[in-house]
DNA sequence: GGGGACGGTGATACCTAGTGTCAAATTCAC
DNA sequence: GTGAATTTGACACTAGGTATCACCGTCCCC
């Protein structure tokens, strides 16, 4: 991910830092969400609010997913998917699965007119047990 | 809402104290969704940490709502519709409308089946402008 | 190449939301 | 009324995140 975003960010009028690229690599290496300060103890060279201001740049170039946990804790993740997408978060391993449903934005949307809103956003997390979890 | 919750409470082995009472009141006159922080303003007698117990009590009690806002802040809100549903919150003046749906909850458990979750629990909050602040 | 302008950074202080602890007070059941 | 259990308040503390501000580095134009 670290080249793609790195792309993404130039495209954005943003400016390419060492200090982001190493926020992105690190972001690359992590194989599960990662909180905050997490992903600030592996950069013990980087400012915590450096860490914080780029993660959350990130998450509005959508290249990074905030992940609200059922408990009110809070991880991240790099997005996989690249459009608009929802959350199924396992409460065992911590495992993120992401999908994309039209059936469900449609559901979402029909609530609103419904209801005389005009639709901006949404969120929509799903929890349980991943396949593995389960025994 | 003060009399139900306070039955409601009774009925589920805790104590109807003259604290919760007052905090269920001042959650009664609430016309719209609050902060702890504007609860426990309301209630300079009452401690913080008590004001906190008691809205979490609540809540899992069904009688209060936790509202995830879109900027990452957090409001409560008596419940209205008793069942499991959902919230539309206006971005313009805070209103929060009520919804339940089984065409989104099936959507939601289609999904998680799909991915081999176990679903335990959701959530999906919408946001956007109710009728009156659209224009 | 020199020099602004502006974006990005780190340190620090601060904020909001919420929890843990513990002694004192209150409540309920008998 | 009494005693056990629950609730409360004060306080310290945590997590997650933002505001400020001086400094640094990068880009662009001359």
């Amino acid at each position: 991910m670290a080249t793609d975003s790195a792309t993404r960010l130039a495209d954005t009028g943003h400016r390419l830092t060492a200090t982001r690229r190493a926020v992105l690599e690190a972001i690359a290496r992590s194989p599960r969400p990662f909180t905050i300060e997490e992903l600030s103890a592996r950069l013990p060279d980087i400012g915590r609010a450096t860490v914080f201001r780029t993660v959350k740049l990130l998450s509005e170039l959508d290249l990074v997913c905030r992940l609200p946990l059922e408990d009110g804790g809070v991880r991240y993740q790099r997005a996989g998917i690249g459009e608009h997408h929802h959350h199924l978060i396992c409460g065992g391993c911590g495992a993120v699965a992401e999908f994309s449903d039209p059936a469900l934005d449609d559901a979402i949307e029909r609530n609103a007119v419904v209801a005389g809103f005009a639709l901006d956003g949404h969120s929509a997390e799903l929890y349980g047990r991943c396949a593995s979890c389960r025994n």
